[in-house]
DNA sequence: CCTACATACAACCATAAGGTTGTATCAATG
DNA sequence: CATTGATACAACCTTATGGTTGTATGTAGG
């Protein structure tokens, strides 16, 4: 099924706290949209727009059950996204190693 | 030092590739602005305000060195930021483990 | 101390984001 | 098959975002 993976989309989604609470609420993957919206402060509507950017993002899929849809996290796509922050730390990890040789060097050349 | 965690700001800063590659630069920690600015087609003053972002958002910061203000990475913030997605992962662990375990007790009932 | 370089900031513009209400589709049920 | 419940979508408003140019501040050197 491979989601795209979009950092711009997948970051902006989860830049909101309403939708990282809708993301947290449907890892549990129980409730449809209308019943995702009761925990809300505002409109059926707006929450169902949250959803939709999660959708688009991949960090959500909705899935009929009966008259309702169910909304489920994509567990996968927030694992991609951790895997850029995993390579910033890796970059920094790689600095680190050959700010380490040079520290290395010098007190071998030193000895 | 302790920057403050404020997921809005930090994965808004994260939703912007331009913002991102600086963040990749900025691990290096040896750039100013100006030489960050030459690297991307727009102006100088983008820029800046695209750091400025990043340092809102406890990203990065700014070192004086001689004229130049050298931008670094805050690495520590990047790593707070994965700990909310490792989070949802150990929230999705555990719904697994409960079926997982729902299964178990299922198998056992049929023992 | 005057000049040049690097950074900062304000004002402005176009577009996108986040909310609203209202209307349309679509599936289950009496 | 008409009604109800759940979802979808369009139109609209307000504010935020990402870019521009222009001006101000601050640090280094001749």
């Amino acid at each position: 099924m491979q989601t795209t993976l979009d950092f711009d989309r997948v970051f902006r989604a989860l830049a909101d706290a309403t939708r990282r609470d809708i993301v947290r609420r449907a890892i549990a993957g129980e409730e449809g949209v209308a019943e995702l919206a009761e925990h809300y402060p505002m409109s059926f509507a707006a929450v169902q727009k949250h959803v939709a950017i999660l959708e688009r993002a991949g960090l959500v899929t909705k899935v009929r059950s009966g008259r309702r849809k169910v909304v489920r996290t994509n567990v996968e796509q927030l694992r991609r996204a951790r895997g850029l922050l995993d390579r910033y730390e890796e970059l920094w990890r790689g600095r680190v190693d050959r700010m380490t040789a040079l520290v290395t060097d010098a007190k071998e050349a030193d000895a």
